[in-house]
DNA sequence: GTATCTGCAAAGAATTTGCAATCCT
DNA sequence: AGGATTGCAAATTCTTTGCAGATAC
């Protein structure tokens, strides 16, 4: 992989942040400081640097994904309500779950829905 | 719900199945028996048959979404070789992953990932 | 009769891709 | 130089939607 400009921006934008950004929200950040960079070039490099391991790809149902400087294993909640982020730790989920399956598991993708403390506070 | 032919004809499609059928594939068998029923009405079907929970839908990243009759709870696996999704149970996932996060979920999305028997006698 | 539903075709959201020009090493 | 990467725009994929006519209750 070439060292571009973009390529670093990219990093930097996502590293810089500790929210979880969607190709969008990353591109528009890159943007305002490398205004000709382009959304194909985001997406293109979102992809790279997942595959190479670099970033992680946050995956939910009916989002766009999202890409998280944080490689240590842990799952991701979301908010039906204000449909904000977290992570969350499920010790050794994994094993726990090639154990209770039998079967030798090569990934799994697991994102929970919850209500959190701010919207269940709105709701009352 | 009014209950219409083309309503009939894709729970028909789902209940006659074991296989996961994507929206396309129910589509292109209702439309054996039905020529001139559309995919929007497929999609608008099934949408509201779920929401009613009436069949399930599978959500694996990366992948079209498929349906499901069966409704007691259970997850998903699928080939990373053929592609080929089956059904795999986790007994009491749910209460599991509440107890592990300290958080009350309102719902979760899990699809395994793994090499089935057939794949895996091929690449040897 | 009127609320619901359908077929059609167009629109939508998210993401990928072909290509010529440009950049990196 | 020569391969990798970019910007741009068009294409893809999956799914939803507006609307006028048809169907169900």
């Amino acid at each position: 992989m070439a060292i571009t400009k973009q390529r670093k921006l990219i990093l930097d934008v996502i590293m810089s942040s500790s929210e979880h950004m969607s190709a969008e929200e990353i591109y528009m950040k890159a943007k305002k400081r490398f205004p000709s960079i382009a959304i194909g070039t985001v997406y293109r490099n979102l992809s790279l640097m997942a595959e190479a391991g670099e970033i992680r790809r946050i995956i939910i149902p009916n989002t766009p994904d999202r890409f998280d400087k944080s490689l240590h294993p842990h799952e991701h909640i979301i908010c039906d309500c204000c449909n904000e982020i977290k992570d969350i730790s499920v010790n050794d989920l994994k094993s726990y779950l090639e154990e209770k399956t039998g079967v030798r598991i090569s990934g799994y993708n697991l994102s929970l829905r919850y209500i959190c403390d701010k919207c269940k506070e709105k709701l009352e």
